[in-house]
DNA sequence: TGTGAAACACATATCTA
DNA sequence: TAGATATGTGTTTCACA
């Protein structure tokens, strides 16, 4: 089973070639380039780049195309990241503790962790007092053995880039 | 100065409405929508939709429409988060340091942080092997006090929509 | 792959309430 | 300030060679 997934993993990587490479790049930095000037920098024709483009989001490699918003101008530049410890669980806890946690928009990632830190959330809210608030709601939905929150002074660099 | 700042940025939230809200929401999960359907979803005509996207994007608050990549699916699944504490550093020095941390593609996102961490990287590999060499690049890159790894081992949520 | 035509969506102007 | 209408332009989509 585990060797099939690594197969197939495979055999998706082998599907992408150096001209797709080009588009995916292309479609990362600017989802709203035409086929035209995509094409172009791909050096094919505006006709084989659309089979391209068309391929790779049936394929979901595209998974989705979205539009950005600038958190500050919003009044969401607080970036807080939440570590998670818990205790032994069973499986239906987990179940309800990811579906819960995954429920509340403010966070926008979460992962199960190898090591000390059991999970990790990425929350995005408008203040400290505001993550306050999420962090109520959440205690409330589920019971967590030890939470620690970090928050972000500075943001440096954060990009939907994948490294290509 | 802080105050000034506090007043720019309410004058920013006023001027985005519950219409303009549905539109960022429309747009931010997916961003291929057409104007018709958003101008549907918020209840005005096309042409006060296409106004207000336009406003939007000029203002910056939609800072840039981008396709979104499974890493899965390039083989880009590892996600390593990165803590970095640094002994006291000239501002010159922060500065070398940040421009070379952003200019690593793997580096997803960078953070500044308050408390026991001094910054947080967000790393997007194909495996605990590509990290390390990411690894060696950075600290070949700025000489760094001390750096600890800790590896997603699944991830439960991503998204890129905002709380509006 | 490439050509080209039809369908569609966008961008803008003008006018009305 | 928003909506209706009209229209040129650009882009996408697809059948066919």
């Amino acid at each position: 089973m585990e060797e099939y997934n690594f197969r197939n993993k495979y055999l998706f990587m082998e599907n992408i070639d150096d001209t797709d490479r080009l588009i995916l790049r292309a479609l990362q930095a600017d989802g709203s380039a035409s086929l035209e000037s995509i094409s172009a920098g791909a050096s094919i024709s505006v006709n084989t780049c659309w089979r391209r483009v068309k391929r790779l989001e049936e394929a979901g490699i595209v998974s989705k195309r979205v539009a950005l918003i600038d958190p500050e101008k919003v009044g969401l530049a607080q970036t807080v990241f939440v570590a998670i410890r818990t205790r032994d669980h069973s499986a239906a806890w987990l179940q309800r503790f990811s579906a819960a946690v995954s429920a509340v928009p403010e966070v926008i990632e979460f992962y199960r962790m190898a090591g000390d830190v059991d999970y990790l959330l990425k929350i995005q809210v408008g203040s400290v007092a505001d993550y306050d608030r999420v962090y109520k709601a959440l205690i409330a939905r589920v019971d967590l053995a030890d939470v620690s929150a970090t928050f972000a002074m500075e943001c440096l660099k954060n990009t939907t880039e994948l490294p290509l």
